[in-house]
DNA sequence: GGCCAGGAGCCAAACTCACG
DNA sequence: CGTGAGTTTGGCTCCTGGCC
């Protein structure tokens, strides 16, 4: 914003201007570590994705033993090999990547890595569509893929179930008290108190939770359900559209979905194809009979707002980012992850780092907390 | 003492939708 | 049909508090 030249940061790198010196101090560090494995987990959707193993190696303030590879195409690219010695850095000085193969050091005689034609859980078969660049195991029942739907189910922005975590679910799962997401309304306080490092105060803090999180809304349940291509976002437009009547939605046809603003067409033929299904019936089915109620749509008032884009950024103190989004959602504006030119307003707390950069460069207004509040009138 | 959940922070690639 | 914007999916570490 301000024409001084030639300045010089700490770092010893000239540059043209303030906000150039700014990016140079905030430029992630890079470090060199060597790849011992190639792991292999699976998602909810039985998506195969390889996980780099590294020597562990501090970076930017954190000891960081793991790098995501996102799929065979990317290692490819990157032509990343068991045993490589690696260039890695914390991409928005939050999550560790694989900037490059250092060659030079790379052993004599490794191979280049090929992921497994198997699911590393299941043994089945894993297939990869024509054009698509993730395989995915094939078979619904993988533990793998049951165990994720499960977490997905009870997460957060899903049904919230407190306490639920991974490692209960892992039990669950194995001990075979649980194969679909409908089975955690027939859970017992004694199923419970009986699994490992879980006792009478554990179980019942988990039955209260279950309890509770049956108060819930369609859109969420939606979300829950786990509808390839359906998240949080498209889960609401169709609470809306179906003003909060679930059979509703589960009979509509194609040409009824893909006539709502923002469901196209592989999305409308993911949700006609999961309410098709009898299995997915069923566990809607027993989920409802276990007494999970909606709350009324909230109707959405007309303001200043309605259309407009924000972004928060940084980590906010005054509020959550939850409650953010529902509080500029009640104005009919919508809450986005990332800055663009269709952003309106970005709203930063302290410690923001990349959005706040690209904010400024496109000449966004940027409030703080206190501004936001102000500006929407709270 | 140690395990686990959950909150905080936010990225990258793939993918989808709408629009010119 | 190409493109920009936004969503979906999956990913990483630190740290605290509750409970076994």
């Amino acid at each position: 914003k301000v024409n001084s030249f030639a300045h010089q940061d700490e770092l010893g790198v000239r540059s043209r201007s303030p906000r150039w010196a700014i990016a140079g101090k905030l430029k992630s560090q890079q470090v060199t570590t060597k790849i011992l494995n190639i792991e292999v987990s699976l998602g909810r959707t039985g998506a195969v994705t390889p996980v780099a193993k590294l020597e562990p190696v501090s970076v930017g303030g954190v000891v960081v033993s793991n790098a995501t590879l996102h799929n065979q195409d990317e290692i490819d690219r990157k032509d990343v090999r068991i045993g490589d010695t690696v260039l890695i850095q914390r991409a928005g000085d939050v999550i560790p990547e694989v900037v490059k193969v250092i060659l030079e050091k790379r052993q004599k005689g490794s191979l280049p890595f090929t992921l497994p034609n198997n699911c590393p859980v299941c043994s089945h078969e894993v297939f990869r569509p024509e054009g698509e660049v993730v395989a995915r195991c094939q078979n619904m029942e993988c533990s793998a893929q049951v165990k994720g739907r499960i977490d997905h189910f009870v997460s957060k922005g899903c049904m919230d179930i407190d306490g639920f975590g991974t490692k209960l679910v892992d039990q669950l799962v194995e001990k075979k008290l649980m194969k679909n997401v409908a089975d955690i309304y027939s859970l017992s306080l004694d199923q419970l108190s009986e699994l490992e490092r879980m006792a009478e105060k554990s179980a019942q803090n988990i039955m209260d939770a279950i309890t509770a999180s049956k108060k819930s809304s369609m859109a969420r349940f939606i979300h829950a359900l786990g509808i390839r291509n359906v998240g949080e976002h498209a889960a609401k437009v169709l609470e809306k559209s179906f003003s909060g009547n679930l059979e509703n939605l589960m009979d509509a046809e194609i040409e009824a979905l893909t006539a709502i603003h923002e469901i196209g067409g592989i999305m409308a033929e993911s949700i006609v194809n999961f309410f098709q299904d009898d299995t997915n019936k069923k566990v809607i089915k027993a989920c409802l009979k276990a007494g999970i109620q909606f709350e009324a749509v909230e109707q959405i008032q007309e303001s200043e707002f309605t259309g407009k884009t924000f972004v928060f950024t940084g980590s906010l103190e005054k509020f959550s980012r939850k409650d953010a989004q529902s509080m500029v959602e009640k104005l009919g504006a919508r809450a986005s992850g990332s800055v663009s030119s269709k952003t309106d307003y970005l709203v930063a707390g302290p410690g923001a780092g990349s959005k706040l950069m690209k904010a400024e460069e496109l000449n966004i207004s940027i409030y703080s907390e206190d501004e936001f509040l102000e500006l929407i009138g709270k």
